[in-house]
DNA sequence: GCCAACGTTGGC
DNA sequence: GCCAACGTTGGC
């Protein structure tokens, strides 16, 4: 099983939204090695939910990979914020997983205190300049994350 | 293929 | 709202 972190703004999805929506697919990603990493996820695989664009950012808990990556709807539906006139149903470039609530934090682990780990120091996340919203977390990262809760 | 201009992300 | 950093676009 592989591990990921994965950017969301609160006011789009927050950790509680995802707690009281049970099940939710993940879309929207419009870059590609985000994609990538979002076409290599399996279902089952963890990943920390960050809430990012807001008064505090930070991981706010965890969520699992309920169905991996297929065909991204909303980059075919003109109403969607997401929409792409170069997409298809016959050439979609976009990746959605599926998505469900596994824990919520009791407090964020702000990005502050996440640069302060030496265990993260190679989490794309803290690193200067990085905007990637999605990303592979090592075990070791993993570990070391659920020990800050 | 280069690179300037523009758009986006996201912390502060 | 500002701005640094990165990605994308498009002229050449």
């Amino acid at each position: 099983m592989a591990y990921w972190l994965m950017k969301s703004e609160p006011d789009e999805l927050s950790i509680t939204d995802l707690a009281r929506l049970k099940n939710t697919r993940w879309d929207g990603v419009r870059n590609y090695q985000a994609r990538n990493f979002i076409r290599s996820m399996a279902e089952g695989d963890e990943f920390f939910f960050y809430h990012s664009s807001c008064p505090e950012p930070g991981i706010a808990g965890i969520a699992r990979i309920t169905a991996a990556g297929y065909p991204d709807p909303t980059a075919l539906d003109p109403d969607s914020h997401y929409f792409d006139a170069k997409a298809s149903t016959e050439k979609n470039p976009w990746t959605a997983v599926d998505v469900s609530h596994v824990e919520t934090f009791k407090k964020v682990l702000g990005l502050g205190y996440l640069k302060q780990q030496t265990a993260l120091a190679e989490l794309p996340l803290v690193q200067k300049g990085s905007r990637l919203s999605v990303m592979p977390v090592t075990a070791e990262q993993w570990v070391a994350v659920l020990a800050l809760r």
